[in-house]
DNA sequence: ATACTTGCAAATCGTTTGCAATACC
DNA sequence: GGTATTGCAAACGATTTGCAAGTAT
């Protein structure tokens, strides 16, 4: 059968990234331009790992292109605003970023500086406090600190 | 009875905070200066607050008192290293020193950058993911986001 | 063509640090 | 008197911003 499918019919292996990343922008109000197709190729690849800006600079620079400092930063901020990314809070030092946008926990070990996610239903919270009056809870998140044994 | 306690065990009506302060600074290896007993005075009277560097610095000038920029962060580190108050991490801004330094949660409105104390024994974590093969769960962090309804 | 983006450098902001002057023991 | 601490200003590191030049539509 795949043999003798028609040329016409032959759909390329699919390296479609950049296209893919290009209409994903697009969706988000965001121009597809060079730098933005560029980080879209690097993060919103569906694998989760938590990157900061100068992580992402380096990244970068390693695929032999040159993004100005200043807009590793914008772009961070609008994919972050776009829902693309979700910024992680363990420290006032510098931002970490999420590619994983689903609800889900987080172990941090403060020696290294390191993130690892937590599926969200490894933790039940089987009481929560009531919110304050005229408030409602956004988001419970567990923080869960480690250091090396 | 206490009518008639002798006027020699009539003890002061204790507003001995700056003598109790600098006995605390000196177990915890501080030299109780004018400026670290003035912020003791007013973050360790054991009320359970939320502070920054800069609502500190309001609350000393309002005292009439004067202490340098540099001298309230060091003195916040110090104060955080001797185990008197505690750093809470909920965005990364600036620094948020919390003077209840009991296991406890917070519930955080990024609107209005408030912070409200939850007792520990109101959220219950039924389940808890296994820490990384070689580290050890130092703290669970519980952080509930909330906004005006 | 036109509006949006980028690059780059200057500007901000919170926080830390160096050093001479000062305060505690 | 000797040493820890303060004040102040300079230094810092992460992030933001202004503006002229470049680019997507």
């Amino acid at each position: 059968m795949s043999m003798n499918v028609p040329p016409e019919e032959n759909k390329p292996p699919a390296p479609a990234t950049v296209v893919t990343m290009a209409s994903k922008l697009r969706v988000a109000g965001l121009r597809p331009t060079r730098q933005r197709v560029a980080i879209a190729c690097l993060l919103l690849d569906g694998r989760h790992r938590h990157v900061t800006a100068e992580s992402l600079t380096a990244e970068i620079n390693a695929t032999g292109l040159h993004v100005a400092g200043g807009t590793v930063y914008n772009t961070l901020n609008q994919f972050t605003n776009a829902g693309f990314l979700r910024r992680v809070t363990v420290h006032n030092e510098y931002s970490l970023f999420d590619t994983n946008t689903a609800h889900h926990h987080h172990f941090y070990d403060a020696a290294d500086d390191r993130l690892i996610d937590i599926p969200s239903d490894h933790v039940v919270l089987s009481r929560l406090p009531q919110a304050p009056d005229d408030r409602d809870i956004t988001r419970v998140d567990v923080i869960i600190h480690v250091t090396k044994k």
